[in-house]
DNA sequence: TTGTAGGCGTTATCAA
DNA sequence: TTGATAACGCCTACAA
């Protein structure tokens, strides 16, 4: 049998007495290729086995249809409903998408990013890791004109574009409505400060302390990974404090609903001794008891977004095309474990 | 500027006064190159921006160090973490991951299979669409000699390598620790039992009421899409029946919690009056009060030795690799939520 | 409507 | 140790 031998439109060619181009014609729908020798073509590529080698296209046609992602990493919740949406976009118009995970480790961003380059991705979307602080990989990107978009995890940098939400006014607006619910000690267990989701929601936590005649205590403050080994540790630290705090904002609902569990366990009353706030909208907030206030974080959305302003990069040929920041709409939802009594109508 | 030029190995050959195999050779650390040039070599290349062109090496050596990857979908606790198992493996390995999510259609799943032909990707990895019935699509994988493996929903078909549990044990285990816990009347909550997974877990779940004489009542099965909406109805359905059932099987942690929420709300006791196990170990599953029993369904392993077993395929270039199953480990987790009584040593 | 010829950027073979 | 040359499979002027 010849069905180890891979096919090109040469083979058709020679079997149906045609030139390559013609071949090349038929197999694309090109409307100067007689209707019956485009059947013909069609059906001997098929009964052959042939399929088109989309190298050799990329190769003589200088672009690959293909866009590159790198994440943190592929089992979040949230990572996963960004990278829905950008799929759901990408493979849309017709894109394919080439994903890695960079393990939170910078070095493996590099790498990624190089191998992305070689792919001659068309387009690259970027979370970053927790510990870049170097960009210089991005780099070559810029040079040769690539769009190179962030989303959620941003370079801090006007040149480039990127989808994010307003971290800080919702870490304000979390530890306001705390506020309104009466707490006067609230605690912000978040993650590296470093990158501007962390940093931005510390800020806003800080910002509306102040804003409120509250004196920001640093012991409040707690800066960890956001894993579950960190949200036991935390609810230790937190039992030992005299006098208890009476409120937690936390960035990051899985923590947050570890939180919650082991205080209830320590006898500690949800939302009557300590109001909590999550932020991400996991379907984890509905399903702690009591279900979690949090912050509606549209991971779907920004990875549509992102997408979408990258195929219009890509589309629009006068490369002139601004970088700019999408900010997409995040709010509160009050659920009960924050929920002490009517304050503000926010209440979904 | 001529920034916008792409360089190849020409222009590197051109400026150094070599020839261009001499250039490729360098750029590949070939032993044949002396070393003083190799180093010139690097550094105009760095210099001129240069970066290889991995479609035209492609082109030439016939391989594209690509694997692709067809889920359901994306946003989903169990696909990512297989896909991060996949990705670690298959990165560590030198090769890329292409990825495409069906939505759970199986049109679009005939669609992607047909790109990542196109794409030439050296080996497949699928988890199948609810309603794909027809498996036409992946022939010619089979016919081109390109590993094709199936991961947790698979072909019921011995040709096909694939990494699943045994859902079968699974529904029959946790099935039998209800009944060991007094359950007389099991509800099953159960998805599209079209696919292997969820028939299984039926299957299991029918056999231990049997092997324990409690007639198979079918008005006890819910087949529902397991989403938070079938959750709530399936819960009306389940307040409304008379004698109430004393115990519920769901094959999904999400929706279990769902119902255990619900259900708690209704006055319901868990366990005492109902006694509840889930499916997945997601994480959720801690975070319910009670915390929710569950069969642990290990995602990242089953990535990890999908992955390892299609690198496996590749490297070995005898093509006799035969079709496997492996059958990974997946285990009852007592919990809260499950536990009246110490009964077998099982508990965790 | 079809055919001819050249090139996309790389690597492999052979020769020097 | 380096160079010349011919593929890899496809697409696209241009010619017929």
């Amino acid at each position: 049998m010849s069905q180890d031998k891979i096919i090109t439109i040469y083979d058709i060619a020679e079997k149906l007495k045609l030139s390559p181009s013609t071949i090349s014609r038929g197999l694309q729908n090109n409307t100067a290729v007689n209707a019956k020798t485009k059947k013909k073509i069609f059906d001997t590529a098929n009964e052959m086995g042939y399929r088109f080698n989309t190298f050799a296209r990329n190769l003589r046609t200088q672009n690959t249809n293909t866009i590159g992602v790198i994440v943190p990493r592929l089992n979040s919740y949230f990572i996963s409903a960004v990278l829905a949406g950008i799929e759901k976009v990408i493979n849309g118009a017709g894109y394919n998408m080439l994903i890695s995970q960079s393990l939170e480790s910078s070095e493996k961003e590099v790498e990624y990013t190089k191998t992305m380059m070689h792919n001659r991705v068309d387009g690259l979307i970027v979370t970053l890791a927790a510990d870049t602080t170097n960009f210089d990989h991005f780099l070559p990107f810029v040079k040769h004109h690539i769009p190179l978009l962030f989303v959620d995890r941003v370079i801090d940098d006007e040149n480039y574009s990127k989808v994010v939400i307003d971290n800080s006014k919702s870490g304000y607006d979390a530890t306001t409505h705390l506020i309104d619910q009466g707490c006067k000690r609230i605690v912000h267990i978040t993650g590296n400060t470093l990158r501007n989701v962390y940093r931005d929601r510390k800020l806003g936590y800080e910002k509306a302390l102040i804003d409120h005649g509250i004196p920001v205590d640093h012991e409040l403050l707690f800066e960890t990974d956001l894993t579950e080994v960190s949200a036991l540790k935390s609810v230790v630290k937190i039992l030992k404090m005299n006098p208890l705090p009476d409120g937690l904002f936390v960035s990051n609902d899985f923590c947050a609903a570890i939180c919650l569990k082991k205080l209830k366990q320590a006898g500690i009353k949800i939302p009557e001794d300590m109001a909590i706030v999550g932020f991400n909208n996991d379907t984890t907030s509905r399903i702690t008891d009591p279900a979690l206030s949090t912050i509606n974080y549209p991971g779907q959305e920004m990875g549509e977004a992102v997408a979408t302003n990258l195929i219009n990069c890509l589309s629009n040929k006068d490369i002139s095309a601004k970088a700019q920041t999408i900010v997409l709409k995040s709010e509160l939802i009050v659920r009960e474990s924050s929920f002490r009594r009517e304050h503000k109508p926010i209440k979904l």
